[in-house]
DNA sequence: TGTACATCAGTGAACGCGCGTTCACTGATGTAC
DNA sequence: TGTACATCAGTGAACGCGCGTTCACTGATGTAC
């Protein structure tokens, strides 16, 4: 029967939380409408209440994962010592539980090969991220730092290499190693 | 009708060789056995005379596109100049050329996020394949470096992290930007 | 070397299944008076 | 404020479609004598 319109709203940021969450864990072509309607515990039949298609939910669910942990991040770096601001950006960014933890993580980690491929929505929201990871990460860098902008996007596709390639590899040791290699060149 | 033993073996490296330009353009899920098949001007039922399985085929096929890949890279080190080496690899790999056809080029930028949730068999190959690439960037360091194979490391997970967000972006120059950031600040 | 038969590479129809999407339906919510 | 009606969020059955895989078949290749 009909919700009112505040609980529908509240379904549909259900809807793209699970669909975040059920992306970043197995990939897009691996979960399903039903499969994300079930994860927000509803049927699939509702779900173009909300969406127009499953390549909208793909485009705004990914955005939006990618906006909040830049959110978290900026909030965690502000609150860090200047000095500190980048070692303990990377070391969150490369932590083994970060890597453990695709469903809550970065969508850009998680999804990249699959982005390059998806259509203009899903990339500029990407593209989007991207650029305000790199802003982030250029706060961070010591004010003598001659291009600040150049060396932030190598930190940020940096990190975004080794945590992917962290999970990629099927030894945890060597896993390990790339995440802190990454962390020490940087830091 | 039956084929020689010599047609058979030919036939199974072409299926080989499809899939992995196949996987490489479009993705392990975007792409059919039918769609493989076509590529190698076959029809779809002889598939499995040759591979058990679709999940057998992204393995084998994954892990010899990136062999073959890395033994290409590993000629052209091999006869650059000593001081050239690194920077000329890093050319190649960050080239436009190579972010623009992801058909022929490396099977871990092009399909990173997917493997990294692939079955052992298909990871064990990429495994291989990072190893094999870390080791040939060690190669090219000057010996005065101190810590060679962490180094190495960083500049691999760098590199295919370079390339995998040069494609995921959707502005032009932004993209050669990453490329350009990446090749000077390692080479 | 020649012959008879078994093998099997490749074809194309067929299989069951899960996918994205649509739709008739229900009944609480929203709106007009 | 109360009433009558339109709206629409969510359900669950149904749709056509393409998928991975199987199978009967064909006829050239390989093998045993």
């Amino acid at each position: 029967m009909r919700r009112s319109k505040d609980d529908a709203a509240g379904t549909r940021l259900q809807i793209l939380h699970s669909a975040a969450a059920e992306f970043r864990q197995h990939g897009f072509d691996k979960v399903s409408v039903n499969d994300v309607m079930s994860a927000a515990g509803l049927t699939h039949g509702g779900f173009y209440r909300h969406f127009e298609s499953k390549e909208h939910l793909i485009a705004e669910s990914c955005g939006a994962a990618l906006e909040s942990l830049i959110d978290s991040i900026e909030k965690y770096v502000r609150k860090s010592p200047d000095q500190l601001k980048l070692k303990s950006l990377l070391e969150r960014y490369l932590s083994p539980s970060h890597r453990d933890n695709p469903s809550t993580g970065c969508a850009l980690a998680a999804l990249a090969s699959e982005i390059a491929r998806s259509n203009t929505q899903t990339r500029k929201g990407a593209t989007n991220g991207y650029r305000r990871l790199v802003n982030l990460i250029a706060e961070t860098l010591p004010a003598s730092e001659r291009d600040k902008k150049k060396r932030a996007q190598v930190i940020a596709t940096s990190m975004i290499g080794a945590l992917t390639l962290a999970r990629v590899v099927d030894d945890r040791e060597l896993s390990n190693e790339i995440l802190r290699s990454t962390i020490e060149h940087f830091a």
